[in-house]
DNA sequence: ATGTGACTTTAAGTCCGTG
DNA sequence: TCACGGACTTAAAGTCACA
């Protein structure tokens, strides 16, 4: 897999998360909690260091009353 | 990680990824071989049997040539 | 041209801790 | 409350032979 370019995308993915996540007055642990997700791993999510899998967006997505391309659409 | 009530989503984006594949006059081979990744596990997206990263959503939207969000949306 | 099972390897995702 | 690290465990990524 060439992961090259895209992980601008990761980027993306996490600047959505942090601001949707304080928008709705959420700590990580908060969110992680609520995802059923492991902290350390949203930490990495909102520093662009990890590449989720699609039911991991579907999850945060839901906890963050958003939509999927919510997550990562450039505002 | 919960991946329950989600799982309908793999179901989705396997619809629309063979869909568009086949809108766009590809085999699974072609798209394959485009996006990098295995015959197979293409294969394995469209019978909603993977749960692929972000990353690779987004090497199989570029080769179809739409975003992300058209890949999970229900039409 | 595609589905499938049985793999191996890599990365996703967890857990426990520190400053 | 969060960034970050190390040592894990599990699942995704990727390969292969065959129907």
């Amino acid at each position: 897999m060439k992961t090259d370019r895209n992980k601008q995308l990761l980027g993306l993915l996490a600047k959505n998360v942090r601001s949707l996540r304080k928008n709705i007055g959420l700590s990580q642990e908060d969110l992680a909690f609520q995802c059923d997700i492991d902290r350390t791993y949203i930490s990495k999510v909102e520093r662009g260091i990890a590449n989720p899998s699609l039911l991991v967006l579907s999850r945060i997505a839901e906890i963050l009353q958003v939509e999927i391309k919510d997550l990562i659409k450039k505002k």
